[in-house]
DNA sequence: TGTGATCTGTCAGCGACTGACACTAGCCTC
DNA sequence: GAGGCTAGTGTCAGTCGCTGACAGATCACA
């Protein structure tokens, strides 16, 4: 009973102000990621988007809940992707094999989702970024520490184990993180930034985890 | 020539200004992990700290570069002689051993040196906050990641390796970092908060780690 | 069309942090 | 021991991120 009009089952489609509300929404992300990506995340001020946009500041700020949050909110994207991903593998499957496949898998659903709000081109210069900024940095590996605990709870979850009283799941996912940051960073400070490369980064880096852990490694 | 009346080899010790310096940044220090154990990072402004020691709050700025520094400050100590032990590992030993026994092994003489500073279980209360509180924790884990970047150095020179050619060196790192972060927490959380419990959470924590990167682990 | 819920802008204010300047206190030389 | 030099401190003013309170505008819906 909320709509009237529209066919049942359809998406309703929004009124005008929830229409209006996503349009300010995306101008204020594409402004604060462009401006992010020209002058740095320091060097950009809620105002100087604010201005971009014609809002006021306080505007800005019922939409996120701070500076840091515009600047990862592609990235945010990405994380319930690989989430879904991982939530979607067979029963049985290995763990390790879950999470893997989840992060390699989604990749491509992930570009084409932020190809919808932003150039891809942009996200990568905004990224760079990120890993640049002290104060993105730590975010960003909040946000990871949390996304793994996610990644931990769907791992026990599989396994049918209580992850307070068994700590491997956490174990697990903390390695995997701890991985696919050093590839994240491999790739995006490389040359090649296509996705067929960063899987390609992934890959390997996986791959050598199990020999990096085991013994000694002279054998290049 | 720079002081007289004091032994040659003899630390020279130190004049009165310099006392004074280290006094107020010890008073800091205490003020405000005590401070933030009470009330919390949040609930602590810096002028709170500085009027129990009654400096400016210019002064503790000059201090500590954040209001965030300075609750790393024992933290900070910890890290250095984790680097320490690494690097006075004899050559030869296996990478993962190197990290493992730099970590275990500094454990006693931590705990030493931050008793100089301020009582261990107010340490951990501290820890506690940062651990809770989403600012600190973000904080920490950049801290540790750069404490990570180091390892990687130290474990790279040790096998002479190039880490930006090799990624082995920063994998290891990173897959062990996270392992000693899951086991941190849960030591923290714990009720034995005993060095000798912490040395045999993180050992357990450690020893699951090829286990659970291998295969298929429903035989729990 | 009018009534009520939502969204927005303005304003005032807090807390972290910084640059500039003046003042004080330890240091060092003569 | 008086002098100047330098380093440490306090005061002040200002920026930036962020929030609560209020008032006016805008849309939804009967």
């Amino acid at each position: 009973m909320k709509t009237v009009g529209t066919a049942v089952g359809a998406p309703p489609r929004p009124g005008l102000r929830e229409r209006k509300k996503q349009r300010t929404r995306d101008a204020l992300v594409r402004a604060a990621l462009e401006l992010i990506a020209a002058r740095g995340y320091e060097g950009t001020t809620v105002d100087d988007i604010t201005a971009a946009v014609e809002v006021s500041q306080r505007t800005f700020f019922r939409y996120f809940a701070s500076k840091e949050e515009v600047a990862f909110f592609v990235t945010r994207l990405a994380e319930s992707h690989v989430v879904d991903a991982a939530r979607g593998r067979p029963p049985g499957e290995a763990p390790l094999e879950v999470l893997r496949r989840a992060v390699l898998d989604s990749w491509d659903t992930i570009n084409e989702a932020v190809e919808q709000l932003v150039p891809l081109d942009l996200h990568l210069r905004v990224y760079r970024v990120i890993e640049s900024t002290p104060a993105l940095l730590a975010a960003h590996l909040r946000r990871a520490s949390e996304l793994e605990e996610e990644l931990a709870r769907i791992i026990a979850e599989r396994e049918g184990l209580d992850m307070d009283a068994d700590p491997r799941p956490r174990i697990l996912v903390a390695a995997f993180g701890g991985v696919i940051r050093v590839a994240e960073r491999r790739w995006s400070t490389g040359d090649d930034v296509s996705v067929a490369a960063m899987k390609e980064v992934m890959t390997t880096c996986l791959d050598h985890v199990g020999p990096a852990l085991a013994g000694n490694w002279r054998a290049g």
